[in-house]
DNA sequence: GTCTATAACACGATAGAC
DNA sequence: GTCTATCGTGTTATAGAC
């Protein structure tokens, strides 16, 4: 058995290419790569990439699949696990709960890399949405969007189930733009002078959550009547 | 003067090729659009492109300068008639006056194709910010986005100027997300069985604004005691 | 100033040897 | 299962006629 032999049982050219595209992708994006960077990556030839993928576009849609199951079982577990808690205690769950349980998978992230390509799908999906980036979003994150409308909507009694729909998918806006900014050019750090890092992700977990918090309690009767002046 | 020349004074090639990124630009994205397809609905040829802009990245990144310049200079205005209005009648801006200043340029674009460069342009900035698009946000929005932080923190007392900061950016990414809601196949109108749709302007003008005034006034002392249970 | 024609290159996919 | 070599098509950029 020779040294070629013994790689590529215990890390088989279509292992490799999967690792060397879900690098690439996270760093450089879907339009970004080409498929002879991933082999090249990966140690394989071009032909590769066909052999076992069929072609570039199924390797991506299989890495941002993964990536997109994955984040969506994180997420619903860490649901389980307020809701199985709150149910312990005699209490419901509250909105600090709910979307702390949301936010988690994506601020506590160890792999960064993860984090990246699942904005990046989702961004990509909404710049030009195709039939692949569609199958994904609605197979891997439409249970998991229901259940926390459901579950938001529980938490924040005062708002309508419109509101709540509505807002949770404001949520995922402010939560993508904030994980966007990138940390070596920061748009925000530098328009707050230093104030404000997407590094520190103590602060980044503690604003999401107040302003989400303040966002969905808002609705649950302090609001009526403040309405912009020109009405 | 024949038919040719007429048509070249009153629109010549290099306004043709303008328009024709700008509509093309609007509808595929920059990926998704080849100068080829420029060149042939601005009815020249393909060196045309090349001759009076240089090359497809310079006259891509002058539309997109352009679509964010005129946004910003609308939004630049709205805010200052709020201020007058205000300042006519004795009063700061609400909170609900300013973030209406700044929603109004999008919801109210009565050219659709100018809110969809612009949404294109600041996702794609965020996946992958290039050296161009850098250059557009900085030069067209920061003006803007610092005169807007210091508005917010005005009507916002409770916030702390890193608060304001966090806030502004995550209200962008709400706005974002729900205007790239693709109208035939909107996420939200799926999830929310039709009760919310991307295409209800009046809606979600309402919605937004009502989500964002109540995350940013929540700061201004309602919010404190309320951490995810597990602090 | 505008056009035709083409250069020079990168891309993804594939045929066929091993 | 892996490789080399190449095909066909796309891209941007340019040279040169008018």
């Amino acid at each position: 058995m020779d040294s070629t032999a013994a790689r590529n049982i215990l890390d088989p050219s279509r292992e490799r290419l999967r690792g060397a595209a879900e690098r690439l992708l996270a760093e450089y994006g879907v339009e970004g790569v080409s498929v002879r960077a991933i082999t090249s990556e990966a140690g394989t030839n071009m032909a590769a990439i066909n052999y076992h993928y069929g072609g570039k576009e199924s390797l991506v849609s299989e890495v941002f699949r993964d990536v997109a199951r994955r984040t969506a079982r994180r997420r619903i577990s860490q649901l389980d696990l307020v809701e199985a808690k709150a149910r312990a205690e005699g209490r419901p769950p509250t909105l600090a709960d709910v979307i702390d349980a949301f936010l988690t998978p994506y601020v506590d992230e160890a792999d960064p890399a993860t984090g990246r390509l699942l904005t990046h799908l989702i961004l990509m999906h909404r710049i030009r949405p195709t039939t692949w980036t569609r199958e994904i979003v609605a197979d891997e994150f439409d249970p998991l969007a229901l259940r926390y409308v459901a579950a938001l909507g529980r938490a924040a009694p005062g708002l309508t189930n419109a509101e709540v729909h509505w807002r949770y998918h404001l949520m995922v806006g402010a939560i993508m733009i904030v994980l966007t900014d990138d940390s070596s050019h920061s748009r925000m750090r530098r328009l707050s002078d230093g104030a404000c890092s997407p590094d520190d992700r103590a602060a980044l977990r503690r604003e999401l959550l107040s302003f989400l918090v303040d966002a969905f309690r808002g609705g649950a009767g302090a609001t009526a009547g403040e309405g912009p002046s020109t009405d």
